[in-house]
DNA sequence: GGCCCTGGCAAACAGTTGTTTACTGACTCC
DNA sequence: GGAGTCAGTAAACAACTGTTTGCCAGGGCC
């Protein structure tokens, strides 16, 4: 028996818990999380209201634990982006669209994403924004290796890591919002945006 | 007798309307607008929940209304910023100081903007997506009789001020959540990324 | 001076909320 | 196979919610 098969106790455990975090994700698409009840996510699971207790402390601990999966996915794409060598237009071509296939396939985690980080409840604005600290400076760090910032202070890297990721940030706001069929226009509105911040790299 | 002297009637109803809003833009700092209840408001103005219904349908309706008066001071910040002629230095620099001012002075409602921009009220969304709609329409007018943009495509100009935008409102929620004392650098940052996009916009 | 208008009130409505309690029954483990 | 663990239950709790009703007092206006 290898040691991550888990006991049919345990595994059930993690399956209501899976079942309440999936059920959150959906009532948030509508609403936001400071408004969001623990009977509602019971009721839609199907599970007594104090079965809530035994997986979460209240709901914005429920919504950390949010925070961490949709960042997890998040780190992903990041490191999918960063993986090309060179600041160039085929990347630039390639981040977008990166971007926009996340959007896509985790629609709801970027929603919540986008609506927690400002949103009302302490914990997870700070959950998320410590998170994408971490992001600017790993994206710092692939920026200052590459040829294009020689002779650049360590300042100024993580400034234009800012810079990108908060680009990033507004343009998977934008796709999450736009209208059927309205992703190809944001999408080249992304990519001529970072097509002049490149050009304000290097000649700088 | 002037036109605009309202009566002691209209002018106890304005009074506690904006009552009301104050109350709401209270504690909006610390809860989302899906989440405030119309009790808890009236509560804090001293006044029957019922007197409520006077002034707004529902608490949707309230939230329009705060949008509309948050934007009206923007638009005031936003005149401010393109009053000056060039892209220059000293119009980063203006620019960021007249955007610290803002947030300083209407900190509130700038907080509301931030929150509720992609809050779980599609009716404040809409509206404050158009209101940031139109604003981009007027900086990109403004830019594009810039001596800078002459062969500028109106597209490449459009873009070139969503990018403006974008990052106004990225500053403006950075200065919103910075521990006190730490504007200086966000406030620098946000110079030197100004600075970059501009390199980038002399060099398309 | 008297009539209308209306902002605000008090009370009652049916629902909903988060949290605690004591309990059950299936899994785990020796 | 028997004892112990524990995810999930049902029920009750007080507190709160948005909304409707009829009513009143006082300003606006002829």
């Amino acid at each position: 028996m290898s040691s991550n098969t888990l006991g049919t106790r345990q595994a059930q455990k993690l399956r209501t818990r899976r079942a309440l975090l999936d059920a959150a994700l959906r009532l948030l698409e509508e609403q936001s999380l400071s408004s969001l009840g623990l009977r509602e996510v019971t009721r839609v699971v199907g599970v007594a209201p104090a079965a809530f207790y035994r997986h979460f402390r209240d709901m914005g601990d429920l919504g950390v634990a949010l925070v961490e999966e949709s960042l997890h996915s998040l780190h992903g794409m990041f490191r999918r982006i960063l993986a090309g060598q060179e600041d160039s237009e085929e990347l630039i071509d390639r981040s977008v669209e990166v971007v926009a296939e996340h959007v896509r396939a985790h629609r709801a985690h970027v929603r919540f994403l986008a609506r927690e980080r400002h949103g009302g409840v302490r914990a997870v604005r700070e959950a998320i924004a410590a998170e994408l600290e971490r992001f600017g400076d790993e994206v710092a760090e692939a920026l200052g290796a590459q040829e294009a910032s020689r002779g650049w202070s360590r300042e100024d890297v993580r400034m234009l890591a800012g810079l990108y990721v908060d680009h990033l940030v507004m343009t998977a706001s934008a796709l999450l919002e736009a209208a059927p069929g309205g992703e190809g226009r944001i999408a080249d509105t992304a990519r001529r945006q970072l097509r002049l911040i490149s050009r304000g790299r290097r000649h700088w």
